[in-house]
DNA sequence: GCGTGTGAAAACCTTCACAGCT
DNA sequence: AGCTGTGAAGGTTTTCACACGC
């Protein structure tokens, strides 16, 4: 369920100050979530908490942990080591959390030998090795969008069977292999869709949705995502 | 809708190859997604397919975009300027995408002036001013957590209205403000989720999940996300 | 014939509301 | 008295399957 990992930190917050025990009302408030909405999520992993009092944090926390899975920790290495690839690598929040970031790959033969974030960047070359050493682990591509896929089968092959992608590509993957996807144009471009919503002057003065201009071509304004042809 | 912009990315690889006309069929395959679904989904915007043919990429691509709100390019402000926040300003897909980085903001006054993907990073009392130059623009929260709730606070204040914040905390913002989140490490927890389960040994060897072991607190690995005290 | 557009069915998710335990 | 755990109700999304138009 997606939503455990979000009760986890809104646990660890509990922790940090000391609380022994939260209510259902409580987490589901610093989680962001309904109550009834959490009860029903943690009691799909069994019954942790106690009837009128509420559930013990420590004790909720390992279950959640032991439930996602986090309580070996995996192995992430992150391929493409650009802008993006170099703030992941850098990112606190991983090693904090159950992941150890074991491998920084780069195509380019130039970056190899780089060292970010304490770890050398080495040769994509390397993939399959780094692979075997480390046993079942979690991808990260953060390559242009055009060498994503061939990065997906390079990992697959390598036998890794999850992975992160944030290349604006939709991969192919056998049905044995997780991907989740996030991309970063793609939230702005859903707030951009509920900012206009908000803003919703001149609906009269578009004219209906449904008018089929054969210019809409040239209504199109530049930088709108339309870098092809007309 | 949400998978309207996906929709729009796949049309873009149509438009790429001088496509002229996809079917439901081809489009959801480049999308991910099943054709019926693609099929309501695009329904729901009104009827801009031909029977018999298909969708004409072109048009469909405008269409979209305007539903979107696209055809307009709206200001994007990066507040945190750390590794992720330089990594976002130097992301090219925004600006292809209809989107523009007007200002970047960081409360460290000795950032200030360090010119970063080609605009200078301004100090975080700037804000005001920088929203109110621009309009309605979409708010990036690209700080630690500890500051993410004040730097939302200030957003809102200063005007915006749609922000995206990547730091791991839950914001409070009034109903007419709209916050999506990008958590890395949810991401990557839900891998562990997924990877845990299609590695599925030790699961009789666990015990039982209901046995209440009092020294769970000794069982939980360093690392593992147990940062607080025991 | 082919592929869209769309009711109807099925699956899924959320919320309500309260029985049952502490 | 208070709060969890959970059936039942309600709502939303996905899928099916086919009528309709090209």
């Amino acid at each position: 369920m997606a939503r455990l990992p979000v009760y986890l930190r809104a646990l660890g917050t509990f922790a940090d100050r000391n609380v022994a025990t939260v209510s259902s009302e409580e987490l589901a408030g610093a989680a962001g979530v309904n109550s009834a909405k959490l009860r029903k999520d943690l009691s799909y992993l069994g019954s942790y908490g106690t009837r009128g009092v509420g559930y013990e944090v420590a004790y909720l926390r390992y279950q959640i942990s032991r439930q996602i899975g986090l309580t070996q920790d995996w192995p992430v290495l992150i391929v493409g080591i650009g802008n993006l690839g170099q703030a992941l690598a850098n990112y606190g929040g991983f090693v904090s959390r159950g992941f150890r970031v074991v491998a920084l790959l780069d195509a380019d033969p130039a970056r190899a030998g780089e060292v970010v974030a304490g770890l050398a960047v080495r040769p994509f070359a390397d993939l399959s090795a780094v692979a075997a050493e480390h046993g079942p682990c979690i991808g990260v591509i953060a390559t242009p969008a055009s060498a994503a896929q061939q990065v997906a089968g390079a990992l697959v092959a390598a036998g890794v069977r999850s992975i992160l992608n944030f290349a604006p590509a939709v991969l192919a993957v056998p049905d044995s292999v997780d991907v989740r996807k996030v991309d970063l144009s793609i939230e702005l471009q859903i707030l951009a869709y509920h900012e206009q919503r908000k803003t919703a002057r001149f609906v009269a003065l578009d004219g209906p949705d449904d008018v089929r201009d054969p210019r809409f071509g040239a209504e199109v304004p530049a930088g709108a995502g339309f870098g092809g042809r007309p």
